[in-house]
DNA sequence: CTGTTAGCGCGTTCAA
DNA sequence: TTGAACGCGCTAACAG
């Protein structure tokens, strides 16, 4: 069997002892001579040292490792903000590691916060992951910070960053309207059990209210923010729908619900205009490019890690900004159709 | 400070030794009896006990965490592979931990590999990352097994697991001769210090010359498989070319090839055809929908994980199967132009 | 079937 | 500035 070289192995090296071989690779400055120092590290090198993890971590109970549970929905913003975890991380010398949570699974949710508790990592970022009652103490009783991302709680105890979902729901109306829509609609959500999606819901409703528009329950599609919903919603609407406009969960279920409108012979802006949430580069490679609700990826990422460092815990909700980016997908309507 | 509760705390409340609870607690069935098992359970749900697995793969010397490295390109593949991987995965009880490693960023990628090896993973896959030989001598010095997927690799002693990247850029080039097409150019591809790339090159030139066809070098486009790098190509290529079929490195790359075609008043595919290579979702959302030399993402990944688990390491090179999926972006040619 | 003992590799006292 | 000794939580060998 291989065995990795140990600091016993350079001490035997430089002839010196164990201790002051940790002392040294641990840089714990003033401890040690440099003289010394230099034949460790020269020793070091020739052994082809590498310090084991699991032996520093059990002595000093803590890590450096900073995990990232994501769920395996496509959704296709995660990378943007692990984008921005990791440059948040990379400076504080904090290594990320990725661990992918099924949908809904609580099986393999269980597994991958297991995973990371029993490594001791020094906090836990949930991206979107939505846990059940069990995990939920799992997380709680494991004494590890940890903050949900991209997705809002109710319980006022749990950290979470991400936009104001109300909000996005309201804005996305709110545009539409502004652009003389009067029936709007909005799919691809998930507002059943999902506190993310009631919001947005509820967001939009509150504009309607107040633009005095009518609500019907008909153009409210429930969805799980994926192609196939989009595409779903669409073809229920109809060739025939009075809607003019749209507001879609994601990117993904704005490319489908464009793409069924064109299958049903429908024309994007011009019959039937689209507001995708999100705003991923998918809004801009589609043709027409969609306009969007966009929002703060990068930066729920970088505020992630600075909730896990910040000593004081004590602010739980962090909302992130959104705004509307004008793209093609939406026509603004005017004459006496719309006002 | 919080202690955890350790095996020893259960030992004292079930009145057992410590030695017995580690044998329950790992199921060594029939080194326990159902009643003491009993006790040792009970008291362990009761004080909430999580194993130390940094405790664990000290003494065991082994862990049961795969590390999948993984570059931060934009390629949109990667979901693949990490599906296929983690679906290997779960029935073996293997945790699944992703790192990423920065784009040709030697010291994200050392920090990457070094996180794997110092907790002593039991294996390491590199999903397309190219490493400079310092990393290497790293991967190679750690003992650990490692295998590269969706690259190939010309040292015969690495181990890969990818398409036979020459054959794809034949089986491309052969399938736009089939559909009439004498004008095809390559764009979006690395050819430069990139085996993948270079190969595939190869592959496009071979056919040309199997079918006597003309090569331009003005139809060759090198490139990073991006999106922009399609739109250049297709700009510089420019609206009044000669080419009537041009292969994309990448599907992003033949949506930017795609999408500047049309900005210059060329129709997909009525005036210029496209293959794109990878054959993801993308291709079926973008509209036309893009035909594709499709890849095996996934089954890379259950590969690369078999043959982490496979004790004879003696084959260096799988690969995986590709095929022509005819979508909606390639015109086929009739007529004296062609024939 | 179970307890005792030893030690994985490292960091950290305490003395010197 | 350095070394000896101890222990982190756990598993493995051995004895019973």
């Amino acid at each position: 069997m291989f065995l990795a070289t140990t600091i016993k192995d350079i001490a035997k090296m430089a002839g010196v002892s164990a201790a002051t071989v940790s002392r040294v690779l641990a840089n714990k400055e003033g401890f040690f001579g440099s003289s010394t120092a230099k034949k460790v590290r020269e020793a070091a090198a020739k052994l082809g040292y590498r310090k084991n993890t699991s032996a520093t971590e059990l002595v000093t109970r803590k890590s450096h490792d900073l995990a990232v549970i994501v769920n395996a929905t496509k959704t296709n913003f995660s990378n943007h903000i692990i984008d921005g975890i990791q440059a948040a991380a990379f400076p504080k010398d904090l290594n990320v590691i990725i661990l992918y949570a099924g949908d809904f699974d609580a099986e393999r949710q269980r597994r991958a916060i297991n995973t990371a508790v029993n490594r001791s990592v020094m906090g836990i970022l949930l991206l979107s992951v939505e846990v059940n009652d069990d995990n939920l103490d799992l997380l709680k009783s494991a004494q590890i910070p940890f903050c949900f991302l991209s997705i809002s709680e109710t319980d006022e105890s749990l950290p979470f960053i991400t936009s104001d979902d109300e909000e996005v729901g309201y804005l996305a109306t709110k545009y539409l309207y502004q652009q003389g829509h009067r029936n709007i609609g909005i799919a691809g959500i998930n507002y059943k059990n999902a506190i993310t999606g009631e919001l947005r819901l509820h967001g939009y409703k509150r504009a309607l209210k107040e633009f005095k528009l009518q609500e019907n329950p008909d153009w409210i599609s429930a969805g799980d923010y994926s192609y196939e919903s989009g595409e779903l919603a669409m073809s229920t609407y109809g060739r025939n729908t009075k809607l003019t406009g749209i507001i879609a969960g994601s990117d993904m279920a704005a490319i489908g619900i464009m793409n069924q409108a064109r299958s049903l012979g429908l024309s994007v802006p011009d019959d039937i205009s689209i507001v995708a949430i999100d705003g991923t580069e998918l809004c801009e490679i589609v043709q027409p490019q969609l306009t969007s609700v966009s929002q703060s990826f990068y930066e729920m990422g970088t505020l992630g890690v600075d909730w896990l460092l910040n000593k004081d815990k004590k602010v739980t909700k962090t909302i992130t900004p959104i705004k509307v980016i004008e793209r093609q997908s939406v026509k603004r309507l005017t004459g006496k159709n719309s006002f």
